[in-house]
DNA sequence: GCACTTCTGTTTACGTTATACGCAGCTGTA
DNA sequence: TACAGCTGCGTATAACGTAAACAGAAGTGC
């Protein structure tokens, strides 16, 4: 904790020096971080434990904790680092595809490191990708008759459309293999008196045959989106 | 593992009876989950251990292991105990007001028991309550000219929202009381020139005073039924 | 009524985990 | 040059999930 009340390695991902006393540091931040996101990416987030991530840098465990105070703050940093490039806007697009590229920004940061979804979010937004992606999402909805309030609903809607799908993704999409054996245990487990609707959709092919994920998200992009549209255009009469 | 390909655990949740030699149980699988839940409800998911819920119980640890065959079972099983009066939908009611009160059944069961969203998602739906939500869920979208596929994405993407306001609601919300710091912290972090719509927010109360949570999932929820109305009415021409 | 089987709760133990503590040495500043 | 403070590192600790083995209870078949 500092003056600013963050974590210290937080401060040190926007660039803060602490005074530099005593011996040449043999790591940084950023190889830990970088580090930790190979180490989640080979083995999951559950293999993800500070002593894999000090041997995979040829340290011991308890040197990490000279740069992160704690495993938390180690995670947060790795979710950040996922979404170095989501906030990249092709420039003067109009609000709606801004807001296209913003979530799929993140999308690409999920699909590359699906592990992201699992980490619990700490508090509110403070590292700087992410700040970068609030940023964006504000500057593509500047133009719009939105209040200030509904321009972040709109952007906390929109990052967490995109971290539903990639849950959605990553979990059930896990278990994508034993999807026919799904329908059927669904069948001989539930009452069909009880649940009419749900099996007549385990007849169709719709449980067992899963779309492109992409399309999946599209159509739940488009529907936001076009409500959203709906409310700009009768504020802007 | 049994016939269905599902945990033995899940199917007694769903009133499967195994044979009944040796001795009397002395727990019940609901008991054992409505326990967790207290426990969970009391020191949050970390202090959330097979001992503690045990000890809970007036047992040892490993007599879970005779109802339980893993930990992630009993968290599957809390997590569909928390949405038991969730699916509960007034009969008659159009596919809008439907989907608005399934939508609030969530948020009544996350809000109620916050702990609910750090539970990962282990697979498809296949405890009771999640598939009776589902099929309610179905069962309003009946008489819509969606597609299964949409259907089945609109029901995703509701409880999607739902869990994702409760996610914000948890997890931001529980450093709610630091908020006036939050804004301090940023305008001392943050370069100005590169965040000018970010600052300009910090300036506005947005940040620091929230509204009423229901506001914002309110906001949220509309938009996205806006959006499906859109394509509901465009179908039906 | 009795052996056998099956299921019960419990005990013990193991492997991992995060991380608190303490030490010895290096380095920038006075 | 002295020293204060920070460095990396090894060890130690407490808690965790759960595998394996065990003694006893309750049904089953003869």
């Amino acid at each position: 904790m500092t003056e600013t009340g963050l974590p210290a390695s937080i401060e040190a991902a926007w660039g803060v020096q602490r005074p530099a006393r005593g011996p040449k540091r043999a790591l940084s931040l950023a190889r830990i971080v970088t580090a930790a996101v190979v180490v989640a990416d080979a083995e999951g987030l559950d293999g993800l434990s500070m002593s894999r991530v000090a041997a995979e840098l040829g340290t011991s465990a308890m040197s990490l904790y000279r740069y992160v105070s704690a495993k938390d703050e180690l995670l947060t940093l790795m979710s950040d680092a996922v979404f170095g490039d989501a906030a990249e806007v092709t420039p003067g697009a109009d609000w709606r595809t801004a807001l296209t590229e913003l979530a799929w920004g993140c999308i690409r940061g999920y699909r590359a490191h699906p592990w992201t979804v699992r980490i619990p979010i700490s508090g509110p937004p403070v590292t700087p990708n992410q700040l970068r992606w609030l940023e964006a999402g504000l500057a593509a909805l500047a133009p719009t008759p939105l209040t200030a309030a509904e321009k972040m609903s709109t952007l906390l809607m929109l990052s967490g459309l995109a971290r539903n799908d990639a849950t959605l993704a990553h979990d059930i999409g896990a278990t994508g293999d034993m999807m026919p054996n799904y329908a059927k245990a669904l069948r001989h487990l539930l009452p069909q008196a009880e649940f009419p609707h749900l099996f007549a959709m385990l007849d169709t092919d719709v449980m067992t045959q899963d779309d492109h994920p992409d399309v999946e998200f599209a159509w739940s992009l488009d529907r936001f989106l076009d409500g959203l549209a709906a409310l700009i255009t009768a504020k802007s009469q």
